[in-house]
DNA sequence: ATGGTAGCGCTGCTA
């Protein structure tokens, strides 16, 4: 089972280079954040031509997460329910059933800058993505959450943590929060995989970024147990990066054996 | 040199 989780920035901009994707690298599962859609305007028909059924969660305009599937999706849910979202309004959270893997796909507030209010409440938001999955899910079953977490876990994921001083996604209270997802039971399937630095899955557009490879590494797909026991393999596609009109970010995918 | 690019949508916000 091939799992991945792709920040496509506007799914309306990105359909080419996304339908491309499927055909090329052919997940089971693909968590797509900042659709930037509103339900209705889903291209549905150009994923069923592709054996994908999509579960679509966004207003329009900004954020919107879905998960595209070809192996089922059952079970659909959004957003916190009864939990208070400090970024009530905004689409960030769709999660269901994909093969009996709960699927969450996640689209982290960014934060802007350390000490706004924005800031805050991200922090709030990744407090409260953990008060969900403790109320809704365990650590025994098989889960996944992926999506873009707006957090470089450690320097390492950054290209100059020097750079990065005082900024956003760095930030000791940002990883705290990020961490705080993997004591209650889940692993960063990546780090499993890798142990290198400069390995990255975002690439600011200005400045030639990408080319010069100054990136984070700020998306993430994280595993219970049940699911790390299947783990065989997770890879960034730097490619999806290149060409014509590409996203800001790379798509990451990560093998379970049956 | 407080820059640079992309998306949405038409003004400036978000990232």
């Amino acid at each position: 089972m091939r799992i991945a989780t792709w920040n496509v920035n506007s799914l309306k901009a990105r359909l080419p280079r996304v339908l491309e994707w499927l055909e090329m690298a052919q997940p089971d599962v693909l968590c797509m954040q900042e659709t930037k859609l509103a339900d209705d305007q889903v291209p549905a028909l150009d994923f069923e031509a592709l054996g994908y059924t999509v579960l679509h969660h966004g207003e329009g305009r900004w954020n919107g997460v879905a998960i595209a599937s070809r192996c089922g999706i059952d079970g659909h849910a959004s957003g916190f329910g009864d939990i208070e979202d400090p970024y009530v309004g905004d689409a960030r959270l769709v999660a269901a059933t994909c093969d009996g893997v709960r699927i969450v796909c996640v689209y982290v507030p960014n934060g802007r800058a350390v000490g706004t209010d924005t800031y805050e409440r991200k922090l709030a938001w990744l407090h409260r993505l953990r008060e969900w999955l403790e109320t809704h899910h365990s650590p025994d079953q098989p889960l996944v959450v992926g999506g873009d977490f707006n957090v470089a876990p450690e320097d390492r994921d950054v290209y100059d943590p020097a750079a990065f001083e005082g900024a956003t996604h760095v930030s000791e209270a940002e990883r705290k929060r990020f961490e705080a997802l993997k004591e209650w039971g889940l692993v960063d399937a990546f780090r499993e995989i890798y142990d290198s630095d400069r390995l990255y899955t975002w690439w600011d557009y200005r400045a030639g970024h990408f080319h010069k490879h100054l990136g984070m590494r700020i998306d993430h797909i994280l595993v219970t147990e049940p699911v790390r026991a299947r783990l065989r393999y997770a890879l960034v596609d730097r490619n999806a990066r290149k060409g014509e009109k590409p996203s800001d970010h790379a798509p990451l995918f990560v093998d379970l054996a049956d």
